[in-house]
DNA sequence: ACCCGGATGACACTGTCTGTCATCACCATA
DNA sequence: TATGGTGATGACAGACAGTGTCATCCGGGT
C-alpha cells in the first residue's frame, strides 16, 4: 500500500538498474538513484538495507520457494535426485523467460567485487535452506551440506553459461550437462590412501 | 622495511583482532584500531584496502600456494585425487598448529554478515585458482569448475567441524570423512529422466 | 653533508548508512 | 463531513568508511 506516486520500491529498482548499467555500480550514488525515482535518500534505505541489496530484492523469496518445492517432493528420492528435480523446477519458475533482464543484471554484478560478494551470500543462503530441508528428510549433516552446496554450484555454473550471449541451449539442457559432468568427476572421489 | 616503530601492519592486525573479539566487528571503528596500534586512520587504509581485509591478510597467498602445490603434483592423478592430496597438503601447511587463532578468527567472522561475505570471496578466489590449474592440466571447463568448487566446499565443511570446541579429531581425519560423504552422496548423480 | 625513496601524518572531502522528528496520504469510524 | 489512527515519506543532523593530496619524517646510499 504505497502513498504518493505508487510503486516506490519498483521505481527505485528500475532507476538503480538503469544507472548501474549506464555508469557502473561504483560510479552511481544513492542520491542519484533517488533523484531519478523522485524520492529521497532516506527512503531508499527504508526499502533496501544497503545500496547493493536493490539488485537482489527480486529473489528474496528464493530460499522459501526452494523449501516449498523440496517439501512437497516425494520422500523416496535420494538427495541428488531431489536436487536434480528441484533445479529443473526452479529453472522453469524463475529463469525461463527472463534471460534478458537476468543477463543485464549479471553483467552489472560481474563488474563489481562488492556485488559479487553479495551474490555469494545469496547463494549461501540458498544452500542453507536446501541443507535444512535435506536434514529434515533424514539426510546426515555432512551429506546435507555437501549436497546443498553442490546443488548451488551446479545452478550457478549452468546459469552462467545460459547467460552467455553465444549460448542458445535452454537452461534445462545446461543443467543436465552440468549434472553429467558432476557424475563423471566425482566417480573417483576417495580419501587419500 | 618499516619506519618508526616496526611491524606496523602486524600491530594493526593484532589490535584489530583484539578489538573485534572484545566488542565485535561492527562496534569497532578504524580510529579505535589505529589508536591502539599507535598509528593514524590513513595509514590503516594504506595497509588494508578495507576494514574487513585486516582479518584476511594472513591468507592472501593461499591461491598461489595451492597453485604451486597443484603444479608440482604428478600429472597422472585424476582431478578428484589431485584435490584430495592438495587438501591434505594445505591442512598440514596452513591449519595444523594454528587451531586457537583460527577459531578466534572464525568466531569473529561468523558474527558479522559482512565478514562472511568477504570470507566467501576468499573461498571463491581459491576456487578460481584451482579451476585454473585444473584447466591447465587438460580438465574440461565445467569439470574444472565443479571440482574446484567441491574442493573448497569440502575444505570449508571439514575446517568448520575442526574448529568446533567439542571436536578433537585432526583436520586430516575430518577431510577424509567429508570426502567419503561426498562419494556416497554423488553416487546417484544423474540428469532427470 | 647531501639527497632520494618509501612510509607516515594531517587535512579535507565524498558517500554510505542511521537516528529522529515532523509531515502527509489513506482508511476506518462516528 | 469530521476526526483520529496507521504507515510511508521528507528533512535534518551525524557517525563512520574510504580517498586524494601534500607535508613530513626516517633510513640508506653517495
Amino acid at each position: 500500500m504505497s502513498r504518493w506516486e505508487p510503486h516506490a520500491r519498483e521505481r527505485l529498482e528500475q532507476a538503480a538498474l538503469q544507472l548501474f548499467t549506464e555508469q557502473g555500480f561504483g560510479n552511481t550514488s544513492v542520491p542519484q538513484i533517488t533523484e531519478r525515482a523522485g524520492l529521497t535518500t532516506r527512503t531508499f534505505f527504508r526499502h533496501f538495507v544497503d545500496k547493493r541489496e536493490v539488485l537482489f530484492a527480486h529473489e528474496a523469496d528464493f530460499p522459501e520457494l526452494v523449501a516449498a518445492l523440496m517439501t512437497q517432493a516425494p520422500p523416496s528420492l535420494s538427495p541428488m535426485q531431489l536436487i536434480a528435480h528441484g533445479l529443473h523446477a526452479v529453472a522453469a519458475l524463475r529463469f525461463d523467460g527472463h534471460r534478458d533482464i537476468l543477463a543485464t543484471r549479471h553483467h552489472v554484478i560481474a563488474a563489481d567485487t562488492g556485488l559479487l560478494e553479495r551474490e555469494m551470500r545469496k547463494y549461501a543462503a540458498l544452500a542453507a535452506a536446501i541443507t535444512d530441508c535435506l536434514r529434515r528428510r533424514g539426510t546426515g549433516d555432512i551429506e546435507a551440506m555437501l549436497t546443498a552446496d553442490i546443488a548451488v554450484t551446479v545452478l550457478r555454473i549452468a546459469v552462467t553459461q545460459w547467460l552467455d550471449p553465444t549460448e542458445n541451449r535452454p537452461l534445462t539442457a545446461l543443467l543436465d550437462q552440468t549434472l553429467i559432468a558432476l557424475a563423471s568427476v566425482t566417480r573417483a572421489a576417495r580419501p587419500v590412501g
